[in-house]
DNA sequence: AATGAATGAGACTTCATTCAT
DNA sequence: TATGAATGAAGTCTCATTCAT
């Protein structure tokens, strides 16, 4: 399983290319140029371009699938779930923004067009899996009960979604103090709401 | 400013096919084709495909600025704001489901690539005019006034995007009563929260 | 014969574009807007952009013809005839540069191409002109004949062409000062030769 | 700087294609035809059609300056320098007159319309080295110093360049008799002027 | 006479992919 | 493993020309 040195060159140049350019405008030759390796080589390794972004928005999917299926497993409440959610996402940014980056532009927006199914499935499959917590803290008295899981899980996803786009967007630096700010402001709107208190 | 029926034609043509296969996956052609027009034409219109696609969102951005702007200027409470926010997009969606499928997977993401300068403002203004109502929402007492105005911003406009995004995904139809369980669920959490009662 | 004014409209037009652009460059619809006319207009008159090509270089050819002509049967002497193909050369690019631009450029020596054996006939008949002036001259006694009449011909011809080039690609203001200069050089050396009269 | 073989085919079908057609008619399928490669190949060796073009003239450049230069350098009379140039380019239109052809027919024209300023700088410093050796002939005493060096170097070059042009266009076969017979009328008319002895 | 919308063949160029070495 | 020359389908765009009005 272990990948050839070749190999992971040309996953880390075709992740930097994809993330500046986009699928669309990314050239097999961009990439074999980022890696300092002949063109012909990346054929070595992958079937054709789509299968290499697969490859790599692949592994990502399954990174993101294990963390959100072993917070929901773990015995905490349902706000730190829903904070370890933000925090696994937030560090994936500060991370791997490339990735991010991907995730954002293609995965999560460009999605909507791509014949391939199995890209539909993983974005269904990261709704459900974020939906299970939701309703789990709906179930064990921790959420509200008159919404629809399905929405929460909207509202919260699309919450985070949002701050990644506009970190990806202006190509920000995330401080340690940001991300407490933001994992504070997301988790407390989403649970407590943005209604002053005195307007109650 | 009456714009010709050919002109019409291909804007209509365009906007079906964009917002079907994306704008890297159309061709001039399939354009000409669903308009019945010879493809010469369109270039007797549009410069090129990037226009083309500029002046289709173009108009739709024009059209979020001015109903934005006319919420946030008229003397209502912030909640009907941003009611009317979320009715609008829905609305959008209903009457224009092409367009909106262009704008959620399109927009964003061509920002990121920032090809075109035009379109990271575009995207910017949005926010930015979502945020003044925010930010009077705080001065007038209405919104919690220890999160920036910013990160409510995202965190409003995320949870709709993602509901458009869904609704996109899934070519669902939106009903009158689905429309106001959005309206209510996103307002909603927004405003109260997701946290179930007795959990306060 | 008289044109209309359109047609004459077009046909400035058309010299100004063809002797900016060249042939191969200029836009139908260039000439068009150039004319402030629509260019369906063009083919109201002109067949087609070879036509109208032609048109314009051939009533530059038969006032050529005219002159050489007129200046074979005049009763002057073979210097004056040489003296005036140069005066009128000069007189010509004064009066209308970007004729002489495009005869330069176009005719004397685009003309290889040219498929069309009207364009190859044009510029045979005009070095076959003015070799009956030059045979005439040998006849006369006022030119060597140990050399072919044909070989004098594009001797002097070239000299000529040379310095109309140059003063279409400087795109140069023909002064009366120069303009005899020019013509003193030409038709001295020509004559006489470049040699130093010590070196003899 | 060993060029591929596919690369040298490539070029010398586009010599043939561009002396044949000119290079507004020039279509690079036709090149790639007539070196039975794939168009594509052409773009893997060379930009685009432009520098293709470029590509070949650039090198007849290069070797016209080495010549003159060489010729100017050399310790030989005046005259000698002067047969020199018009052996020279002779010699090019019997080895290359497909080179000759496009020199003739492209070189000026695509100065006129200069849409490449470095084809500009060809030719003047085509015309300013040709200009030396007169002024050295000048300085030397060997030339006439009434008339400026650079009249007398267009009257020259002009002179060659019409014997070329005559040849390109008529597709003319040079043999060893007419070379030197070009050669005779030439300097010797430059030198000593066509006027008959006995005129003087 | 005049307009300019409409046509469509065909040009240049791109680029994923193959394959001989 | 590795190279990069070679391929050619397919895309965007141009522009001379036609034609209904």
């Amino acid at each position: 399983m272990e990948k050839t040195s070749s190999e992971q060159t040309i996953i880390e140049a075709a992740l930097k290319v994809f993330s500046t350019k986009g699928y669309a405008e990314t050239r097999m030759a961009d990439i074999a140029k980022e890696a300092k390796l002949s063109y012909g080589l990346i054929y070595h390794y992958f079937e054709n371009k789509e299968k290499l972004f697969d490859a790599i928005v692949g592994n990502w999917w399954n990174a993101i699938y294990e963390e959100i299926e072993r917070l929901k497993n773990s015995p905490v409440s349902t706000r730190e779930k829903l904070v370890g959610i933000v925090k696994f996402m937030l560090n994936a940014y500060n991370e791997m923004p490339e990735l991010m980056s991907i995730f954002i532009a293609e995965v999560s927006r460009g999605y909507i067009y791509h014949s391939n199914p199995q890209r539909r499935e993983n974005i269904l499959k990261y709704l459900k899996v974020c939906e299970d917590i939701i309703r789990e803290g709906q179930a064990r008295g921790a959420l509200r009960t008159d919404l629809r899981p399905k929405y929460l899980t909207y509202i919260f996803i699309g919450s985070v979604d949002t701050f990644l786009s506009v970190m990806v967007l202006g190509n920000e630096k995330l401080t340690k103090a940001r991300e407490t700010r933001i994992i504070d402001s997301v988790t407390s709107v989403f649970l407590h709401g943005a209604e002053a208190e005195e307007a109650h």
